[in-house]
RNA sequence: GGGCGGUUAGCUCAGCGGUAGAGCGUCUCGUUUACACCGAGAGGGUCGGCGGUUCAAAUCCGUCACCGCCCA
């Protein structure tokens, strides 16, 4: 084994993840006696393709998975995707429309069909770019929404829900996507800021002729179907007009002017046109004032005046239903041209100001969303809510960062009717049959439903079964528990239900979150994960949500081929802090690359010095300090990454794996370890140093692993830590018990402050690096001195020393001086150094400590301090003190000799 | 309009009552054979403003400003 000089990770990646899965790594084990450990992902969308959002997710995911796996826990890491309704169908609808083709001429069946081929083809897409990530996910368990098993999941959820009257239809405005012709959730809705105008229309009042209530509204080809006018009851101007009746332009119908606080007297004109059909306030309105409802817009979004033919009346000068009947067929947008054109020929339209507003938006099609009277499938989610809401409340579900509970409340107790319905073919159909009189039959199959239907009509009947599917998140919500087999009772669901966390960003918590808590709790009678660890967004460096319409999207495979995919997952590590977005750009990978470089570099140094892994090695048996202490700052890194990721503090993992490596591990003991390990050093002291080297670089890699899994695996295997590929199923380690910790605590971090005083003055009189200068130690105590002397070699070849020795008379002239505890440190550098230039350097340093002995003096003289302070911080700030006055007259006097 | 989060070194962020920190960048120095994707040293902050609580406030409370997100 010779290790190269650079780590290579597009060679070693493929390889280890393949061994990883060859060796059912990722397995879980649902005979063995461990304790379980799983985690649900949200299922990704099988159209998606990694992006950076999925990076970080999937990076966390994994470092956990891979930390309890390692912990000796039964890890269930269930890999999957949902169908995404309405994504996939438009991408299949987009590959056949390049062939000319329709949907709607092939039909439902051959469509399908089309769909299942698309997905073996290309449905696969995130899943492999996930192995790149390094996911260890249990590939063999992979499950979709639409197989077999989690469709039957759907039907006994849906039959179950519609006996319990939790689910029905029912008629009322639901988002309609014009575009694809199809009911979407709220959740799909996005307000986007529209520059648009506020039309004034003047309604005649009926039977004051000349005299006019104005309405403002920004969607005025929305008066068709108007069937009122609101206006608030205690309007000053407007209020007395409560009861009387206005004439709806160009319509001609007769409309009431009702009161109602929903009128804002403060926006617009005080009077608001009341469209129930077409606006989800207006419905309310309609609903508390017994308002017609007719719709105006068809499923295109189209004019249709099929609901209020029969209200169409000439009104000279006002209303012209020819005009009217003319608008049919015509977009949205082409009818409020042509509307406002003939208001203002007609001389109804007061004025236009400019005005910016939110218009939703269907978030894949793009289009404004129309909302639109309809029949749908509802599910109450009111009531499944309840539950979801106390299991948080108790803490059965904890949010970390708890914060975000107020998210998930918030939403939850003000859900609204969950439409279930989408006008789609891909997806889960809807178990319903109707008969000939339309009557429904709810069951998990069409026999079921003839079943039922033979019982209702007292014969057979043909029944055909409701054309719409399922919203996706129906099934997905189902997917804590359907992967794992139900409805049928397996020992997987007895297992690894409920699961321990959930990992996603806030912006997921409406969608997965919410819903997967209802349906577990209602369905399971618990909730689906005891944790769920909440994490912010990807954003670019500048802090701007990635998105493809700015151009500041960056590939996350991209970033794996140039630096790794240790790199990738070790920054987003170090960046993921508590509730905050991740910005990230390549320079943040490539500066965090370096880290993954020095672990390798340090393993290369090991492996040149013939530290090897030993399994004859005791770490209760080492006897040097420098090995004690090694294994002391091991023990306090790892119990800072244990206590990091329990509370779910990747930052932290990582900065205790980074600090430890870098600067206990790299700085300090491989440089000690140095002299001894060169010829000549004491064969016994040689061993023991390669011994604890080696103990201690594969604590390193296990703690390291689950950030970083490739080049520790790979450094585990070379250095023959164990088989091929087994870091990943080694034992996490613990700290362990260390003979005389403090004392080698104490001399080590007195050679390190040595070292770093002498360089420090060095660096600062500009000493030449090239001329070694010996150390003498003033004052120094027997034990100082021997221990000066143990490490004579590590302070000469770290300190550039020539020596070091006691000063017993006086300091040499032309010194440099500083102060080491009850040491003065004194470097004879006659000729090297500018006397005026050290007098200057140690009376800013006394300078320095005199300030702060100023302060802590000021605190001491205080009476309140000393009698209300904790009698601890007061002894503290007067060892404080008693040290910096001791410092100042040891300073002081080195200035003194320089005279 | 309602709610949430943020404002700490040039940048990215920890710290959240008792000595202001890290990483990166900057400057100076370095052919010390693990590593220049490196090493050594240095400089750099009235912790957004203003009030208050406290012996003590970056940290707790109030208020304002600005930035970002979510919901109307």
């Amino acid at each position: 084994m010779t290790l190269d000089s650079r780590f290579a990770p597009g060679d070693v990646e493929p390889r280890l993840y393949r061994g990883w899965e060859r060796e059912g790594s990722f397995a879980c084990n649902p005979d063995s006696n461990a304790q379980p450990y799983t985690i649900m992902i949200p299922p990704p969308n099988v159209t998606g393709s990694l992006h950076m959002g999925h990076a970080l997710t999937f990076t966390l995911q994994d470092t956990l998975i891979r930390w309890r796996r390692m912990q000796g826990r039964d890890a269930l890491w269930q890999p999957g995707t949902d169908h995404a309704g309405i994504a996939t169908q438009m991408v299949v609808e987009r590959l056949l429309a390049a062939d000319g083709k329709d949907r709607r001429e092939m039909g439902r069946a051959a469509f399908l069909d089309r769909v299942w081929q698309w997905k073996a083809e290309s449905g696969g897409t995130i899943t492999t770019q996930l192995r790149r990530l390094g996911a260890s996910l249990d590939w063999p368990r992979e499950r979709f929404t639409m197989d077999d098993g989690l469709s039957a999941a759907v039907k006994e959820t849906f039959v179950t829900l519609y006996n319990e009257g939790l689910i029905y239809r029912d008629r009322r405005l639901v988002n309609w996507d014009p575009k694809l012709q199809t009911a979407i959730s709220d959740l799909e809705v996005e307000n986007r800021e529209v520059k648009g105008s506020l039309w004034y229309l003047r309604y005649p009042i009926e039977g004051e002729p000349g005299d006019f209530i104005i309405v403002a509204t920004t969607r005025p080809e929305t008066m068709l179907g108007d069937t009122a006018v609101a206006v608030h009851p205690d309007h000053p101007a407007y209020g007395a007009l409560i009861g009387k009746r206005a004439i709806l332009p160009l319509v001609g119908r007769s409309i009431p002017i009702v009161g109602d606080t929903y009128a804002d007297p403060e926006k617009g004109t005080g009077a608001v046109k009341i469209t129930p059909a077409h606006d989800f306030n207006d419905f309310e309105v309609g609903k508390r004032h017994d308002l017609p409802m007719p719709s105006i817009l068809d499923r295109q979004a189209m004019v249709t005046v099929e609901e209020i033919a029969d209200v169409l009346a000439a009104i000279p000068g006002v209303a012209d239903p020819d005009f009217v009947r003319g608008l049919v067929g015509q977009s949205r947008f082409a009818a409020r041209s042509a509307i406002i054109a003939e208001l203002e020929r007609l001389g109804l339209l007061e004025k236009i100001e400019p005005h910016v507003n939110q218009v939703p938006h269907g978030d894949r099609g793009g289009v404004p969303v129309e909302p639109r009277l309809t029949t749908q499938w509802y599910c109450n989610a009111a009531v499944l809510a309840k539950p979801a809401i106390e299991a948080v409340e108790t803490g059965r579900t904890v949010f970390v960062p708890k914060q975000w509970e107020n998210t998930f409340f918030a939403w939850l107790r003000d859900i609204q009717p969950w439409c279930i319905s989408r006008q789609l073919w891909w997806g889960h159909r809807i178990p319903a049959w109707y008969g000939p009189d339309g009557t429904v039959f709810v069951a998990k199959d069409e026999a079921g439903a003839a079943e039922q239907a033979r019982a209702h009509y007292g014969r057979d009947e043909a029944l055909s079964q409701d054309e719409d599917v399922l919203d996706t998140w129906f099934s997905s919500a189902l997917w804590p528990f359907s992967t794992l087999g139900w409805p049928e009772k397996t020992k997987e669901l007895d297992r690894y239900y409920p699961g321990d966390v959930l990992v996603t960003g806030f912006d997921i918590i409406f969608f997965w979150v919410a819903r997967m808590m209802m349906m577990g709790l209602h369905m399971m009678g618990d909730v689906p994960f005891r944790t769920v660890y909440i994490h912010g967004l990807v954003r670019d460096e500048k802090g701007q949500k990635m998105s493809k319409s700015r151009g500041n999207v960056i590939d996350p495979l991209e970033l794996i081929d140039t630096y790794g995919a240790d790199a990738l997952r070790f920054t987003i590590c170090a960046l993921t802090g508590p509730g905050r977005d991740v910005k990230l750009g390549a320079a943040r990978v490539q500066d965090y690359r370096g880290f993954i470089t020095k672990l390798w570099n340090a393993a290369r140094f090991c492996e040149m010095n013939g530290i090897r892994p030993d399994p004859a090695f005791d770490p209760s048996q080492v006897k040097l300090p420098l090995s004690r202490w090694l294994l002391d700052a091991a023990n306090t890194a790892l119990r800072e990454a244990d206590a990091a990721l329990e509370a779910y503090r990747f930052d932290e993992y990582a900065a205790a794996g980074y600090r430890f490596v870098w600067n206990n591990f790299c700085d300090w003991f491989l440089e000690f370890a140095k002299p001894l390990l060169a010829e000549g050093a004491d064969a016994a002291g040689a061993a023991e140093i390669r011994g604890v080297g080696a103990h201690v670089l594969g604590l390193i890699l296990r703690m390291l692993h689950p950030a970083i899994p490739f080049v520790t695996e790979e450094l585990w295997d070379r250095f023959g830590y164990g088989a091929a590929c087994s870091l990943i199923g080694t034992a996490w380690p613990a700290p362990v018990a260390v003979p005389d910790a403090e004392a080698a605590r104490a001399e080590l971090d007195w050679v390190i402050r040595l070292i770093g005083i002498v360089r420090s003055v060095r660096s600062e009189m500009n000493v030449p690096p090239a001329k070694p200068s010996p150390v003498l130690l003033r004052d120094a105590s027997a034990a100082v001195l021997a221990r000066a002397g143990r490490w004579i070699e590590a302070i000469r070849r770290l300190a550039r020393a020539s020596d070091v020795q006691a000063l017993g008379g006086d300091v040499p002239k032309g010194s440099a001086q500083a102060v080491l505890d009850e040491t003065t440190v004194v470097l004879p550098l006659q000729g090297l150094i500018d006397i005026d230039a050290e007098r200057a350097r140690l009376a800013k340093e006394r300078d320095k400590v005199a300030a702060e002995a100023k302060k802590v003096r000021q605190k001491l003289d205080n009476p309140d301090f000393v009698s209300r302070a904790k009698e601890e911080v007061v002894a503290e700030n007067r060892e404080r003190l008693a040290a910096f006055e001791a410092e100042i007259a040891r300073l002081q006097a080195a200035l003194q000799r320089l005279e």
